[in-house]
DNA sequence: CATGCCCCCTGCACGC
DNA sequence: TGCGTGCAGGGGGCAT
């Protein structure tokens, strides 16, 4: 499911078809996804330009020339396909599992197909999502920091405020445990189940630890704090690096964005082995806040 | 205000 | 083999 470094791949992968182009033509394709489509929807897409493509948290934003900006979430099973025109063929050799080809993503189409956007430059975008738990909308430029989905979110993890200071800071009077602290949008935007238990394991701390305990003012309560933030950076850059160079590959033979392999240290491995060095432990999987963690009960403390 | 829980929806992994 | 069941997941919104 896309998460943060995913929905960066698809915004990076987007933003050459997209900036600086108009939206010539739009179809969409039913009234809702999660929230209901603004009823205005495509009027105020079509005819206007792309002025610049970026991401916050996990939302994808276009601002327009109309002074529109067009948000989008991929929720769980959201993705983008880009139909560029004059596009050599590939072999359908060596394709990633997943992953279709281009001429079997045009001719099959998908009753999930719900949003495609025809850009002045030829390329075709097309928005699908079998869940729907993806949103599109338009916020006027003015009222984007205003907005309700936006105004709460907190820092982003990749940007330069994240610190151990601002974690301890952060979740000194939290009575949560640390995995329910870091989902919590209004302090780090954008970071999933998947990589806050991965950052969990790569600092060496429990999910079930108690949030605040990052706080205590001694030394290695600013340590493990210092190591969670830390960790959240590199687990998050890594996986964007991975995304970054599959899309490459991906971009070339079929148009498809966002989906790639990712290999996780502890998510999803309920009852294997633990892949720190000389490390016995199994991971085990908990339930916390309705989540699934997977964790190390042996190296994370 | 802080926290917990439900729910939106479909694909998929199970078990019989 | 085929069908039914239950679960996963982001995150808003509501109840407590």
């Amino acid at each position: 499911m896309p998460e943060l470094p995913e929905v960066e791949t698809v915004c990076r992968g987007l933003r050459p078809v997209m900036e600086n182009n108009m939206i010539t033509r739009v179809e969409q394709r039913r009234l809702n996804l999660r929230i209901p489509f603004p009823g205005d929807f495509v009027a105020r897409l079509e005819n206007s330009t792309v002025k610049s493509l970026w991401r916050r948290a996990k939302y994808i934003l276009a601002e327009l020339d109309s002074g529109d900006v067009l948000l989008m979430h991929l929720g769980m099973s959201g993705r983008f396909t880009i139909e560029e025109p004059q596009i050599p063929k590939k072999s359908s050799k060596g394709q990633q599992p997943g992953m279709f080809h281009r001429e079997e993503a045009i001719s099959k189409g998908s009753t999930h197909d719900h949003v495609v956007f025809h850009m002045s430059n030829g390329a075709v975008i097309t928005y699908t999502d079998p869940r729907r738990f993806g949103l599109m909308t338009l916020i006027g430029a003015k009222q984007l920091h205003n907005h309700k989905l936006l105004k709460d979110i907190g820092i982003e993890p990749l940007g330069n405020e994240l610190s151990g200071a601002y974690l301890a800071q952060s979740f000194c009077d939290k009575k949560t445990n640390l995995k329910t602290a870091l989902l919590d949008q209004k302090f780090i935007a954008g970071l999933g189940n998947i990589y806050v238990c991965e950052s969990l394991y790569r600092a060496r701390l429990s999910p079930k630890r108690l949030a605040a305990t990052l706080a205590k003012k001694n030394a290695e309560a600013n340590n493990r704090a210092d190591m969670l933030a830390e960790a959240i950076r590199n687990v998050l850059t890594d996986a964007v690096a991975a995304g970054g160079s599959s899309l490459n590959d991906y971009a070339q033979t079929n148009g498809e964005l966002g989906y790639f392999q990712h290999s996780f240290d502890v998510y999803d491995r309920e009852g294997e082995p633990c892949k720190r060095n000389r490390c016995p432990g199994k991971i085990r999987r908990i339930v916390q806040s309705g989540r699934s963690s997977f964790y190390c009960p042996r190296c994370q403390r």
